[in-house]
RNA sequence: GGGCAAGUGGUGGAAUGGCAUACACGAUGGACUUAAAAUCCAUUGGCCGCAAGGCUGUGAGGGUUCGACUCCCUCCUUGCCCACCA
């Protein structure tokens, strides 16, 4: 008989509606349980991965509750952002409505899948009463100096017509439609992350149970470099050190000795003025001009030939009073360090090659240990290896590995080499070098040193500003007389305005606006202007997991005693993809509300799941392949318990995991066959006394095994596919002992425990089919008020095991033997069996080892 | 170029130092059926053997160990992340 999914599947979802069972209510009497899933941009369809995502986090969920946490598990939309503007302007719809029917649509397939979340707390982003928290955020952030404007090189997609953040560059495309990405100069709100770069980084450490690949990934987002900042002197046509300085960076401070020339970025700020006057201006120019119309992936293609110009001009080394050339190349990046290198062609290979190209001199400075006095002439290849200090004045003789660390002391106690005009003092013209102050301070830089050691971070300030409709306005104004002033918070939240025209094109619409834009000074009252642009999106996702802990709470950004209650969140469940982008920046944040005393941690989420994709053939399910598999389809045929079955099943939650439209049927027959237990077997009536006979014994051995390995299986390390196949198993071994006994009374006990235990483990994955046939062996009330069922550790006790018995670490037999048996008597009942004999005789034996419980391997010689 | 994963039957996968391939899909054979579907039963890594049993087998090669899918070294392959990062 086949199970009603249908009838059952409705019935119960109504019933939890009804009876408020994921209903999450603040109380101290439990231990709290926060399990959260990433929420979805409101597309209006769950996809697969959704419902992979989804269901096992509703695993754990219920899992959770059934074992007596008080759970929450909330649900919201990620509502603001492109799509729905895009949707709009091609349906010329109102992007709040569009989104809102998405909203409306996705809620009834979650609901339809039978997740337990808690919808009084469903949030969404893009209503007021959420965003005007965003803006209450940004302001605390501009009022501390963490949110600021900036005219800079920033990263501009011509098909979003928007700018887009470091972190949504991926391959040099944009992240969504993936387009080449272009370098604009434009003036933009940045959040200050890099402040926080040494705490994302330390902090880390904290993070045990999240995947050891995201955190090597935020890692190198962060990329921390410890080096030398050393600082070289420009010198004057006359080829005398003048008081103006280039500085580099590096991490092999140890080759400092042989740098023969200095390479610029051909965006460095400093060339222009270098190359005044030179016969090699024009040149230079032209070559700067060429490289700026490259985009960057061409020009940091590994395989690109490195291309440059010399400049004319020349640059002292600090350390030797060495005037080597300045040259200008397309393989130094602007973006990274101080826009400038010192060359050591001998020591590392870019600069060894471009050398070679140039004929640029070199020197070596390091001799490689295992091949010694090695000679310019002798170069294929650069030496990046380790070795001994050569050519390097007082370092001589020293191995690299003390003398990074002494040369970096070195440079930063001592005054530069100079031959020329006395220790020049800081100007101003000088600290216009650094392009970004979170490359080190010139200001502060002392001259009366060659280097100081310096970290240098890849990570770079978020860009948050976006010239687009659909997202939470800044809250700033500008005035003519004031600047850049905030609004006033009374005034929160500033509406985005309705009925927008929305082209896609042509800048931010709501420089449109004129009722939007203009408005009156909050300090001098005259007449002022808003900022047009609005905040990333993933500016509103990077908090809303604090919001979810009070999501009606009016009076601030969220209730602080139902935070640090809830807080933080136990169990987070989401896709890879958001190793980097959403969790650094809600690490971010949370920090950032550490340090406004609001929360007391910093680390947003304790453990992290990153479930793998869904593919078909191999392949990620997508529209233009034409290979999606829609999950309504799959819920009208088997149900939502086989569907949630099979993707737990299917594979472990953190692989890919390949769609088999044949291998489900393999779930909605496990689950007809469970309901068929109930069926066929006469469940009610009297229980029959218990029997020790040896088949109820195996069979209630069996049954408390599958309880700890189910339990064992979701709480450690989320080896949901196993748990079902430990589940499998018992329902394979209750068919065994009722086809054997035919309904024979005497193993009632054990066969009806084994089928209640199986509804219970199974209550998790198959919730709706598990209250029914709960309801049916004559339970009131929800199965998921009942408490997760605990093994006996006396019905796993085990009399007899089946020892190994080996030769020579060969299987030669298995022996059923008592638990107890002594050492000496197990040796040699193993030593007696025939098959055990054949192997032995004849042969010495050289030494028995014995595993307790386990095997006794016989080595013989 | 650097980093991190992973590589097991026809397929998804299990086993984290102790019986390799649990559980499932597929396949083959059988029962039931007029027939099919559904269901149930049996078999299912390869080779040798009537059988008992044996040999072989977890990407390749080496090592540690009484014993290695598991630990170590070298290499190959695939996936992901970062990348002219100084």
């Amino acid at each position: 008989m086949k199970y009603p999914f249908q009838k059952i599947e409705k019935k119960w979802q109504a019933y939890w509606q009804k009876n408020r069972i994921n209903q999450a209510v603040f109380s101290k009497d439990k231990p709290k349980y926060y399990l959260l899933e990433m929420f979805p941009y409101p597309s209006g369809k769950l996809h697969m991965g959704h419902v992979r995502n989804y269901t096992i986090g509703d695993v754990l969920a219920r899992f959770k509750k059934m074992q007596g946490y008080n759970v929450l598990h909330p649900m919201g939309y990620d509502a603001f952002g492109q799509p729905a503007e895009n949707a709009a302007i091609k349906n010329k719809a109102d992007p709040a409505k569009w989104t809102k029917q998405c909203i409306d649509w996705m809620r009834e397939e979650m609901q339809q899948m039978g997740f337990s979340y808690d919808w009084d707390r469903e949030v969404a982003t893009y209503l007021p009463e959420y965003y005007k928290w965003n803006q209450w955020i940004f302001l605390k952030m501009f009022e501390k100096g963490l949110a600021y404007k900036k005219e800079s090189l920033v990263n501009w997609c011509s098909s979003c017509q928007t700018t887009l953040a470091n972190e949504e560059v991926i391959d040099g495309g944009c992240w969504r439609c993936h387009t080449k990405v272009e370098q604009k100069d434009l003036e933009q709100w940045f959040l200050k992350i890099t402040d926080f770069a040494q705490r994302l980084l330390d902090d880390l450490k904290f993070l045990k149970n999240w995947p050891s690949r995201v955190i090597t990934m935020q890692e190198n987002w962060i990329g921390k470099s410890i080096g030398v900042e050393i600082y070289f002197r420009l010198c004057d046509k006359g080829g005398r050190p003048t008081d103006k300085i280039i500085p580099v960076f590096t991490t092999r401070q140890d080759t400092i000795f042989g740098a023969t020339y200095i390479v610029l970025a051909p965006e460095h700020p400093l060339i222009k003025e270098i190359i005044k006057g030179l016969p090699q201006e024009n040149k230079v120019l032209e070559f700067i001009e060429k490289v700026s119309k490259e985009t960057k992936t061409i020009r940091t293609a590994a395989d690109v030939k490195k291309e440059g110009v010399f400049s004319g001009a020349y640059a002292v080394n600090p350390v030797n009073n060495e005037k080597i050339p300045i040259w200008v190349a397309d393989y130094v990046l602007m973006e990274y360090g101080t826009g400038a290198i010192m060359a050591v062609p001998t020591h590392d290979q870019r600069d060894f090659l471009f050398a070679k190209e140039h004929n640029l001199p070199m020197r070596i400075v390091i001799q490689n240990p295992d091949e010694p006095n090695l000679k310019v002439e002798d170069l294929t290849c650069a030496y990046e290896g380790e070795g001994n200090q050569v050519n390097s004045s007082q370092f001589n003789g020293m191995h690299t590995s003390q003398s990074k660390e002494k040369i970096a002391d070195w440079m930063s106690a001592n005054p530069p080499k100079w031959i020329g005009p006395a220790s020049p003092k800081a100007s101003a013209e000088a600290s216009e070098i650094s392009h970004d102050k979170s490359h080190g301070d010139l200001s502060e830089r002392r001259r009366e040193i060659m280097g100081k050691k310096t970290t240098h971070w890849r990570l770079r300030d978020w860009l948050i500003s976006r010239q687009r409709y659909w997202g939470t306005p800044i809250p700033i104004i500008y005035c003519d007389k004031c600047g850049i002033v905030a609004a006033p918070e009374e005034d929160l939240p500033v509406l985005l305005p309705q009925k927008v025209a929305i082209t896609g094109k042509g800048g931010s619409p709501l420089s449109k606006v004129e009722k939007f834009i203009n408005c009156k000074c909050p300090k001098c009252k005259s007449n002022a202007r808003r900022e047009t642009d609005t905040m990333a999106t993933f500016f509103d996702s990077s908090w809303y997991f604090l919001r979810f802990c009070s999501p009606k709470y009016a009076k601030g950004v969220f209730d602080k005693e139902e935070v640090s209650y809830w807080m933080p969140v136990d169990q987070y469940v989401g896709g890879i993809e958001h190793a980097i982008l959403h969790l650094l920046y809600s690490r971010f944040f949370t920090k950032f509300f550490n340090d406004l005393g609001l929360l007391g941690f910093s680390e947003p989420f304790i453990r992290l799941l990153t479930q793998g994709m869904v593919l078909k053939e191999g392949e990620v399910m997508s529209k233009s392949k034409g290979n999606v598999v829609d999950p309504d389809i799959i819920i009208k045929k088997y149900g939502t318990d086989t569907l949630r079955l099979y993707i737990i099943f299917a594979a472990p939650p953190e692989d890919q995991m390949d769609w088999n439209e044949r291998a489900i049927e393999g779930s909605w027959r496990f689950l007809n066959r469970v309901w068929n237990l109930i069926e066929n077997y006469e469940f009610k009536g009297n229980d029959s006394s218990s029997s020790e006979d040896k088949e109820s014994k195996d069979l209630r051995q069996k049954t408390h095994l599958t309880i700890k390995n189910v339990t064992d299986d979701l709480a450690k390390d989320f080896h949901l596919n196993t748990a079902i196949s430990s589940i499998m198993e018992l329902v394979n071994a209750i068919y065994v002992v009722l086809s054997k006994n035919n309904n024979n009374k005497s193993s009632d006990l054990a066969v009806k425990e084994a089928i209640k235990t199986v509804i219970l483990l199974l209550a998790p994955f198959a919730p709706h089919l598990s209250e029914e046939m709960w309801q049916r062996i004559g339970n009131k009330g929800s199965i998921f008020k009942e408490s997760w069922p605990k093994f006996d550790s006396n019905a796993i006790k085990q009399d007899t095991i089946t020892f190994i018995i080996q030769v020579n670490g060969k299987v030669r037999a298995t022996m059923e033997l008592p638990v107890d048996i002594d050492e000496e008597k197990l040796k040699a009942t193993a030593l007696a069996e025939s098959n055990v004999e054949k192997w032995v005789k004849d042969k010495t034996i050289k030494k028995v080892i014995i595993v307790p419980k386990k095997l006794v391997n016989i080595v013989v010689g």
